[in-house]
DNA sequence: CATGAATGAGGATTCATTCAT
DNA sequence: GATGAATGAATCCTCATTCAT
């Protein structure tokens, strides 16, 4: 599960290409699961031979690892936001709302949960899965040390580590509350959230 | 997810039959994953021939669907226990670390991540599931309505909803977070669950 | 490449159904060699589905490794036979023309020659090649020993492991030779490999 | 193995540039066989793009025989040398140990048993090794009838053809046993060959 | 001349399922 | 009831070959 990508005269079509494909999957992949979903389904979605798709992927465990490397950009992106705000404690609650949203729709997590499914049994698929996280919690961590010296509360390792693990847990858990649960009331659990997250960030 | 289930002579002996193989499909369902583990592994578990399986189940997904059936039964017998407590928030608290930490274990939480990902793909499963949730949150919202009650907090009806969905977002967030960081420090998100709980149970 | 062989109910059918494999493959591999033969191609051939040859062979490779046990076991009766004689050397050199007639005719060496270029370059191969061939050389070493003794020649190691290798090299050698020229005077040869073992037996 | 080549406007360059396949082939063919190397590999080798490669040969099989021809062209050429000895039959003898230790080493069989197995089944691979056997035994035959009237020995052409045979036997077999047998004692083999050789050339 | 993106047929292998015994 | 031999469709992947540029 290398995440080096070959050699293409124009990466610029290839990067493109790549997209494609990584669209193709993700609508395969919801439809159908990871196992489900065939390459020669991804490749009919992605509009080109199977075979090439492996000009521009390893493999069907390559496509999903570059899936999870999109979403450690994805959340890269918000970090580095939040890294320029005054008080991003703050920001991040009052942004709380739209990311729980997000974390509702079934758009937003199928494709997570499939992977997450995958990686409790492949390890490398688990392994990419963790260091991307890993990436993400230390981005986090700066982020929410940064924000809680501002506001002169203590910033000890240990704590720090079980604010981030927890806050996490509750947006990857409302992910699983919308899959048990997809008429729950969206606005009483964010309202609940937010008193959790106020617990965590500013206590 | 027709529970019709196969005429046999001896309907006794064939329950018993239909158990094993559900128990043998759990050891390799957890190690192999639903798609991963062949008919062929699930039969060796089960002491018994492939094709004798088919006496039993009709196929794979009868016995997928047969299995997350059985299993989450198994987990609202569960919290039919808490019910008969007094003081049931406090008991919650005291007893979140234990459930904290089972939470964290693979061993725990591989096979719901299978049937998340099984659920979020297979409306059957999904039925299932979400049927099996709502009887717990019945559950569940009673004790939480009784708890508060005992300690004179509000319990309209949005608020406790909200308050539910967030605390069991908490305890399968946790089994996300074990996937992607297993080497968390669970003591100090121990100590952060507690503190969300609280906010959660007692404001 | 492992040569152990899966557990069947009836063993005797099985090993039927191993040698039905074992001589379809071998007419294919003969005719379209190693990796020209297709699996599908055997499997018609042996009157049974390809995905059921997996039933008795690991896959492609299991299938050579078979022969080169078959072989294997066939030259150890040959040597057994030798074993009993009273003058071996006298009996191998009046038993040379009918082996080296063998040697000569391409069905006899079509399929070697096809395993030969496949464990000049698959290891796996060469190393099954390799350990049939020792096994071969130790039966035959006595032979030669027990030979040269009875006619009072010399019987130091490296004597007797020049003689093996260049009788033996002599036979396969043979073999090539009707490839490269297939109209090539049996008789003649027969008589110029007849003076070279003399030779080697005898002095 | 039609030799029509494609027409260029400049048939110089054309050569050359079909010559750096060929050699680039020799290699990719030594590492991975005929049918295990790919147009791929061959065409990185070769420094050149594989659709390229196309303007020059007609396909992969025209590569391989081509590559046939001009191997099987070399070694007539190498025998050319012998022609002009005083004593031949004494430098045959001489030379045996340089290229008996030629033959035991692997970068100098793994191609030849490679083309030999691809004659087996391909008429015209063998047709192609073939002519060139035949063209090789003429100047062979030439040489020992030559040394053999030096040393008054009889010449009758059955005996000679039969000598031929046996002695390049020995040669193309001692390849064989390389490969069968890697570690063996290289000085014994020479010892014992030399013995077989001496009867088949001056006997 | 030269490229390499793109194809698509064909490869080995796996596995749910059936059925004769 | 119970077996496991047998099937054959489906899967992922490779690679010779073509062709627009």
């Amino acid at each position: 599960m290398s995440t080096t990508e070959k050699r293409h005269s124009d990466p610029e079509r290839a990067q493109l290409r790549r997209n494609q494909v990584l669209e193709a999957a993700a609508s395969c992949f919801r439809r159908s699961g990871f196992h489900g979903a065939s390459m020669a389904e991804i490749s009919k979605a992605a509009g080109m031979s199977a075979g090439h798709i492996y000009n521009y992927f390893d493999g069907k465990d390559a496509i999903i690892a570059a899936f999870v490397e999109q979403n450690v950009e994805r959340v890269a992106a918000l970090m580095h936001d939040l890294e320029q705000q005054d008080d991003p404690l703050q920001v991040m609650l009052n942004e709380a709302p739209v990311h729980l949203a997000e974390n509702l729709a079934p758009d937003f997590w199928a494709l997570p949960m499939e992977i997450w499914a995958e990686a409790s049994r492949n390890p490398k698929v688990a392994a990419v899965l963790q260091d991307a996280d890993r990436r993400s919690r230390i981005q986090f961590r700066a982020i929410i040390k940064a924000g809680r010296e501002r506001h002169q509360l203590p910033v000890d390792d240990a704590l720090l580590d079980g604010r981030i693990e927890a806050v996490i847990a509750i947006f990857q858990g409302v992910s699983v509350r919308a899959l048990h649960h997809p008429e729950l009331d969206a606005a009483a659990l964010e309202r609940a959230c937010i008193l959790a997250l106020k617990a965590l960030y500013f206590s």
